[in-house]
DNA sequence: TCTTGTTAGATTGTCGACAATCTGCTTGTC
DNA sequence: GACAAGCAGATTGTCGACAATCTAACAAGA
């Protein structure tokens, strides 16, 4: 018997393609919060039966980032800056327990993940590619997540990156300035790496605090405009 | 203007019944953990079309509860020992966090809900209604994250709660004795009124450690199952 | 006997049409 | 002009039927 393992084949339903196509448009941006989702005009555009986009929709719905109200629509969340202190500080205590779960498990593997995120986000961000260096800055930032192994934590931590991630995106689009070109990154990763955990609990509570003081600019942005309706 | 506020109405969707009828009977076991769903007889049964049972069933799926494979059909979750484990660990830090946050703000409109929610399972426990127990303990549970002000925890346990009612009543089902007459919560609600916080921490940590072993019994008991197959 | 190909039945995925509900406009009344 | 009633259009919710896929039983061949 060869041992080979064959990662299991992609989904191939409509449904699935239709989550990612309409999670992407969210976390990218390009859907704005608020925004009404016409079931009849997607459909049309994906040459879909509204069927499967219902149920699309609905699992983006429970997934946090769609909200329904019954006989109105379905629309994009609104972002208000207590949501994204709310997402950040709960961020903050996941962080350190998934440090502290992931810390006895770290070995050459996710050494070398840990490098090969990294590497990841510094090319995006030489290529000034703003979407893409939030992704991978975000799955760099999950690594220590998926070697916790806690199923509970890293479910809970994916629902909240979504999150994180569109308001990252929304910060991106509102300043049009293109992003910092140093590595914030490099101190985590070394941190990761080193043999004080308390340290790299510390620091990821840091080098987050410093990333939300950009985004609560943003939010308190979005406060005041909201104030004015 | 009167300043009566009313609550919203309830949705009158048959997806929004169907989702309440299926969750309610997945968290108190009737439906078992790994059983298959069968959209014809269960549409059959609730009189209703496969369409709306099948966005309901979406929706639990993204709540947890539920899992499916394309063409394969959608089942209920497995339990596993380790999924409890995780669960619980998460639990506590959560609780923690709840605490800290919900503790400035404890005014006498939480005071009055506490014992009020106390009572409520103090009156389960009497009646000997186990399912009623489990629910109306963790509503007691989440009383401190509904005072947090933080809705992506409130949500994040919402969700971890699901699981945990599940977890309670199979335990209960599997073992066939009455439940502990006891008031295991006397110490919680008391120290949650009293004035030194890191004491409510620590004694919400111990009481789940509590329950934890008896459930731990039951997963072992799961384990041991499973290896069989 | 084991493997492989085939087929029938059951089940899930998708579609197009209809019913229920909402929204905004128009009309009529005062 | 203000306001309520009612109508028309658009949109969401639900249905029944069809298509795609899986499962299990059976047959054929090595």
């Amino acid at each position: 018997m060869a041992k080979l393992d064959f990662s299991p084949i992609a989904d191939t339903t409509r449904r699935a393609e239709i989550v990612a196509l309409l999670r992407r448009a969210i976390l990218t941006g390009q859907l704005e919060p608020g925004q009404k989702l016409n079931e009849l005009r997607i459909s049309e555009q994906m040459r879909v039966s509204r069927a499967p986009l219902r149920e699309a929709m609905r699992e983006l719905v429970q997934e946090g980032i769609l909200t329904s109200i019954p006989y109105a629509g379905t629309f994009v969340i609104d972002v208000t800056a207590k949501d994204i202190i709310d997402a950040y500080s709960l961020n903050k205590v996941l962080d350190e327990f998934a440090i502290e779960l992931a810390w006895p498990q770290r070995d050459q593997r996710f050494f070398d993940e840990l490098d090969r995120r990294h590497e990841a986000v510094k090319q995006a961000t030489r290529a000034l590619d703003t979407t893409r260096q939030i992704e991978t800055a975000l799955q760099l930032h999950g690594l220590i997540y998926e070697w916790a192994d806690n199923s509970v934590l890293l479910e809970t931590w994916q629902r909240l990156t979504s999150r994180l991630q569109m308001y990252f995106a929304l910060h991106q689009r509102a300043r049009n300035e293109p992003v910092p070109a140093e590595d914030v990154h490099e101190t985590y990763v070394a941190l990761l790496k080193g043999a004080d955990m308390r340290a790299a609990q510390r620091h990821a509570r840091e080098h987050i605090d410093l990333d939300f003081e950009e985004l609560l600019g943003y939010a308190r942005g979005l406060e005041k405009r909201a104030s004015k309706n």
